[in-house]
RNA sequence: GGAGUGGACCGGGUGGCCGCCGGCCGAGUCGCGGCCGGUGCGCUUGCGCACCGGCGGCGAAACUCGGCGGGAGGAAAGUCCGGGCACCUUCGGACACGGUGGUGGGUAACGCCCACCGGCCGCAAGGCCAGGGAAAGUGCAACAGAAAGUAAACCGCCUCGCUCGGCUCGCCGGGCAAGGCAAGGGUGAAACGGUGAGGUAAGAGCUCACCAGCAGGCCGGGUGACCGGUCUGGCUAGGCAAACCCCACCGGGUGCAAGGCCAAGCAGGAAGCCACGGCCGCGCCGGAGACCAACGUCUCCGGCGGCGAGCCUACGGAACGUCCGAGCCGUCGCAAGACUUCCGGGUGGGCCGCUCGAGGGGCCGAGCAAUCGACCCCCUAGAGAAAUGGCCGCCACCCGCCGUGGCGCGCAAGCGCGCCACGGCGGGCACAGAACCCGGCUUACAAGUCCACUCCGAUC
RNA sequence: UGGGGAAUGGUGUAACGGUAGCACGACUGGCUCUGGACCAGUUAGUCUAGGUUCAAAUCCUAGUUCCCCAG
């Protein structure tokens, strides 16, 4: 194992893992959309929000309540979250996503990678099954 | 060397890979139009239209790619003050309400800052103070205490009278009643100056001296708060204004989600005192006309205001705690509407505001200082479900443990303790995230740097 | 982001600047064969830190926590 390859640990960081704009939730109706589907799932560290993505890739909000913490504690929640979302961006199902962190504990970014991947597969087949568009 | 006081600064550095936000430049995509060539169709056959290919040009809303350079704080925080800016109503005034509170200065302004004055604390360097008025008015002071404020008297002290007892016959002691007193005791957070002398039946600023404190006058210093001196007065005027209040000064309201432009979309409805005004109906009076033999009837016009729980609009509009005045806009014509409040409906997209500003740095000058002025240089975040990062190294710094070496001390001669240096391992590295922008205040904060000063001890 | 309000025993609430009450609860004892009800008693509080005052839950300043409103 190199030096570099130790490096990127997480997940291999190749191109192709950038997060523009398009790739998140970015309205008020976005986000009313995905609660109003009221399906969710969750475990120690995430609960998430999906429902069926308008577009042909997964998209991202973030809600991050003040009980978690101060500015500094939440923005540091929204880019380990985000940095998760877009190591794991080619692995994600096609859904639009609103991950809440549960809050307990201090979780690091390996943690919230695997909790979304995992909870984002089981979640496809939820949506799936419901019907709802 | 120890203890301390005041102030200024800093808020890790560096690298690899992968990302985010906005700016500029270029290319592609796209759009517009031009030229050349080809094919087809029409034909007024040196023309027009359509399609295909090629080459320049212009455009930039969006998207993709590439390049260049930029991207959190000293508090960005709390939102406690003050401003800029924007809209509301153009101006002035009164009242109400709120704020500030020694003096002078600084400032765009402030509740901020500087200097000085006064009081309190500290041996000192220094620190703290909402620090105007209680001899304008109203009020408050539980409990205790006689009394909580132009007075009053529980114990007490004193005089006179009556009375009882004793007796060395001059007084002594007790009780009751009337009166005088406020020194002593006692209560309280606070009780109408302190010491001494005179004075008295006992006492008392009752009188006097000194001291403290008060008021007024004068002199001197200071821009001023105030300070120093002196004379006179009356001997006491208590506390609380972060109680009402008085005085002086300041303050219009709402806030960038202000506000402006564009796009898209929808559906309107209800209510609004009195008086004055207009209309209508009824009634009365007058006039004119028509019909009638006449009584009278009908029509029109004018007036009255008697009647009407009839209709219309309101003299209206203009952010506001209330009110007044001036000015402005509109105006009543047939009606509706224009205004306010409430209910309902639509949208909740984009652009601007949005970062060059009381801006930062250097140097010189004025000033005790806060600060101000001149010159030179610099441009330094502008997001919008909200960027300024993620992972991994290296080097600083701090702490703990271990090892090696040196020095000092102790020693039961195995060693132990302390300091310093080097190496290894492990851990830590604060408070905290711009949301229109500034000036302050307050609060949070690891480790560290520098300057000035005070006190104590030792040595020279 | 901007604006407004509140904090008193475990809970809900009173208190002109002068001893912090009340109700429910909890605990102990009594009554009862036992429980409930009832009776008697106990427990425990002014969000925090300064300041004004003789004296502060109350007045002032700063902080903490919670709630509401606009969008």
């Amino acid at each position: 194992m190199t030096t570099q390859a130790r490096a990127n640990r997480p997940i291999d960081s190749m191109t192709g893992h950038g997060l523009p704009a398009r790739y998140r939730l970015r309205r008020q109706t976005d986000f009313e959309r995905v609660y109003a589907g009221r399906i969710s799932i969750g475990d120690g560290v995430l609960r998430i929000y999906g429902l069926k993505s308008e577009c042909p890739h997964p998209r991202l909000g973030l809600s991050v309540s003040r009980r978690v913490g101060g500015a500094v504690v939440r923005n540091r929640y929204k880019r380990l979250l985000r940095e998760a979302f877009r190591l794991a961006r080619q692995n994600l199902p096609a859904l639009d996503l609103v991950v809440i962190p549960a809050g307990r504990g201090r979780p690091d970014l390996a943690q919230f990678q695997e909790s979304l991947v995992r909870l984002a597969a089981r979640l496809a087949e939820r949506v799936e099954g419901s019907g709802i568009e």
